[in-house]
DNA sequence: TAGAATTGTGGGTAGCTGTGGGTAATTTTC
DNA sequence: GAAAATTACCCACAGCTACCCACAATTCTA
């Protein structure tokens, strides 16, 4: 195997059918590690898509989580919307996890899914939404783009 | 072994084939170390043409974007541009890897394509969009060369 | 120089992948 | 407790991909 366990890239094209499941890519599902038991967790993503992670990147983030400060209000409400909307969803035999209609609502999904590959986790978005989010992206400061760019594209 | 490892140089010609596969050259597979298991990387340039890399390099770029914040709304956008259109592709036995009609789009590759060893990385252009850039590049300030000149000795 | 090995290009096919739908099991509702 | 609704699991199948082989052209070798 050359690629790399629970690491994923690429854009892909695949479709939300009528009982809310979703496929996930073949390629992202062979670089699964073993002990993620077929299994992922979705979640709300800070952009409107959802947030798909292998179960035991997942664990790591959620101790991560209760790591950080209870006192702070601004802490105790970012794990609460992070963990909230969380949910278990191992693959079926045809490789689909399950969506809940609250996260296909949240990221206003349709038919037509883009899935793509963030390296440690998995996007969900709908097609148009994430053209729309594209363009205000480009509003965002260059220098940091190219700060960024600079010191690790090669 | 007399060429260094994962160094490519020099231009070829090679034709893409109807099922999107383009040949690398025998001298580029040659040099890549074994490491790589057969297996490059390919993705959009910053010019009009697909950049293919030794996969342990893209490795490092990954690694290098899995330690930034997600919390950060630039980061995700920097991220999310960099691998979307990333594939991993070992060659088959011919010598061969698979391009995505996304990157075949982008780069307007038609069947002739050229590739150019570009010391850590290779490109894939129509020959086309290659004369043309060249043109472009010329009109460039040439100062700017100058500030490169005295960064690298050539 | 003749033979052998390598290289670049084309095409065929078995098996996998993505998608839809069906049915039994489970949960919910009244 | 029975009916209705929901969920989990199974099957079917078209299209595609990964893998294999073929072969001509070129390069290497003895």
């Amino acid at each position: 195997m050359t690629i790399s366990k629970n690491t994923f890239t690429g854009e892909y094209s695949y479709s939300l059918d009528a009982k809310g499941r979703i496929n996930i890519p073949a390629k992202f599902r062979q670089s699964l590690s073993k002990n993620n038991d077929n299994t992922f967790v979705v979640t709300r993503g800070l952009d409107t898509c959802i947030w798909v992670y292998p179960i035991i990147i997942w664990q790591k983030i959620e101790t991560e989580l209760k790591n950080l400060s209870a006192l702070s209000a601004i802490n105790r409400s970012f794990i609460r919307n992070a963990v909230r909307y969380a949910a278990i969803t191992p693959y079926d035999k045809q490789g689909r996890i399950l969506l809940t209609p609250s996260l296909i609502r949240y990221a206003e999904l349709e038919k037509e899914a883009i899935i793509i590959g963030m390296v440690n986790k998995i996007e969900i978005w709908n097609p148009k939404t994430l053209n729309e989010t594209d363009k205000q992206n480009l509003k965002l400061d260059p220098s940091t783009f190219e700060d960024l760019a600079e010191k690790i594209i090669l």
